[in-house]
DNA sequence: TTACGAAGCGGACCCCGGGTCCGTATCGTT
DNA sequence: AACGATACGGACCCGGGGTCCGCTTCGTAA
């Protein structure tokens, strides 16, 4: 066994420190002003704590982001349709990219703070890897629909944080218009040209 | 008048700097560990002589990126069809969204390098505007077309320098691959649904 | 309850990169 | 030739991510 049972403190302190450091990125709006040693402080720990436990910055985000979409996740793992398995594809398609946009408004600070971490693409990461193959194939069950690999990219891509920012946050517009174009051109996509 | 005349010296230094950052960043691929410092020492020039130049990091990428998108920027406001002004609406639509990715696979580390200053949102980004309000007024003249903004945003995202360079670089995507993928799917957003 | 190794703590410290200051050199004009 | 204005350059500052190490706390074993 490779399994060390951490101490009670450290426990306690790794709560804490996600505590705060939710508490901070929320607060500031996008994340980008909010330091290491911030949210240490906050926290009412030393920052080797803070880098001990998560490793470095994005391990943190990554860490918050994680706990956030844990419940999503399992609901399109193993939920009830439209989102779960089980869901005829042209339904579930249009579920999974409204419950992704869903969560992105939600948790605007948090995408945004992991994406420009900057350490690398964020199609690299291994959630993006998910939602992108699990799209795929949900695509490919749809007969006549060209491409599944690329559509799947250019559909999650309307999804992305900072264009969901820019549109909900700057130009102020309203969730649930953003919901119904997103489904509106979803649509389009998948009924496609009838030739 | 509140034009100066700048001094030959300062005009050499620049183009020199144009230049050393251009190689730079080429070689490096994304041009994120391309220091400024670098930048002034591959030009033979002092950091300050750099920052006097093009005000911040933000600057200098942005003057890159302005020169390279110069003739394409031409073309497209007083070239001739399919590019220029005059073409019908959905054929103008595929000629901008084509033009837009093979810009961004010639100068893919150019706007990853821009993408990831860091320092704003690529929406608040005045160029990215103009080719928005461009595109969005184009389908605009496209009968049954809904939601002409958001399309025009989600459209664009399709061609994001990050999502490119994932494709063309990391999966080796052949560029006429990619152009095909993007015009299929520019298509279906196009012709839409029967009904 | 004590004792003692190990796991964990914290804040001083290092490093690196963007951006600035100011004494000096160059330009170009009269 | 001379003298302001303009530009130069590298030493310098600063802020933030990440690390080091002497000290504390935990948990177990006697």
């Amino acid at each position: 066994m490779t399994e060390r049972t951490p101490r009670k403190d450290a426990v306690r302190n790794r709560a804490a420190l996600l505590a705060a450091a939710d508490t901070l990125f929320a607060d500031d709006g996008s994340g980008e002003a909010v330091t290491m040693a911030d949210v240490a402080t906050a926290a009412g720990v030393g920052k080797a704590s803070l880098f001990r436990a998560f490793g470095d910055r994005t391990g943190l985000i990554r860490a918050l982001y994680e706990a956030r979409l844990e419940p999503v996740r399992d609901a399109v793992e193993s939920g009830p349709p439209p989102l779960g398995p089980g869901t005829p594809a042209p339904e579930r398609v249009f579920a999974l990219l409204d419950t992704l946009l869903c969560f992105k408004l939600d948790n605007r600070h948090l995408v945004l703070a992991l994406e420009d971490t900057g350490s690398d693409s964020p199609y690299r990461a291994e959630h993006y890897g998910h939602w992108h193959a699990l799209l795929e194939s949900t695509l490919r069950q749809i007969p006549g629909l060209p491409d599944p690999a690329f559509t799947a990219h250019a559909l999650l891509a309307a999804t992305r944080a900072d264009l969901v920012e820019h549109l909900a946050g700057h130009e102020g517009v309203p969730r649930e218009t953003l919901r119904a174009h997103l489904a509106t051109f979803t649509a389009r996509v998948l009924n496609g040209p009838v030739v």
